[in-house]
DNA sequence: GCTTTGTGTAACCATTTGGTTACAAATTAA
DNA sequence: TTAATTTGTAACCAAATGGTTACACAAAGC
């Protein structure tokens, strides 16, 4: 439904809002954790990053999969795409920006 | 200042985080508006309007001079370079994504 | 069976957030 | 000066957010 991929990207927005849910993707983006591992880098409690983990999974951000008691946390950048095509329509003002910058450093010679 | 610099990094993904601030920065996108113009597109009162304009002035998303009475507020984008930088080391991960797809679906020829 | 390990979740709490109404302040028009 | 226009802000409120502790549950080890 429309209605709620609608849904899906703006929640994917709130999630990169919060610096722990950043910071646990960074993590992520070299290699699977466990929960206990992801948790291991944050001073909060475990159980404040397992409802950071359940947000990004909620979104599609993190995916897991079970292997014995422990759970394997694994990134899943495809949702940011979503963030990549809001950008894209901003993009051109700061280049605009940088072109008149580049303009004025070049006269200037 | 670093510190603030980083706050105000924090702040930006703050900032879009909110449905109606990405709303705001949309029509600031097409020319620039007074605050009664902006109010005018959405359902909440103007003082809510213009608390989230005081925030996205805050992190430097919107600009705003005097003209009269009005207040004249623009998009400023750069600041969204932050976010578009963020986005940077995430960028790799979809794109492998789609080499594989496009492997894919080339391989199916 | 029982215990240990790793994780999820319920219940609660303080703070933040986004909204409202009422009012103040600044500028222009009369 | 007085009135009208446009905006900002203070005070308040409900809901969301991010954190905690205590406990439940599932898988592996004994």
């Amino acid at each position: 439904m429309v209605t709620q991929s609608l849904k899906r990207r703006e929640a994917v927005f709130r999630a990169i809002a919060d610096p722990t849910r950043r910071q646990i993707l960074g993590l992520l983006r070299g290699r699977a954790h466990t929960v206990n591992e992801i948790a291991g880098n944050f001073r909060s409690s475990r159980p404040a990053i397992s409802k950071h983990l359940r947000l990004l999974r909620s979104v599609g951000l993190v995916e897991t999969r079970r292997e014995g008691t422990a759970r394997i946390c694994r990134l899943n950048a495809e949702p940011l795409r979503a963030v990549d095509a809001w950008l894209h329509d901003y993009r051109r003002f700061w280049r605009e920006s940088l072109r008149g910058l580049k303009r004025y450093v070049e006269d200037a010679r």
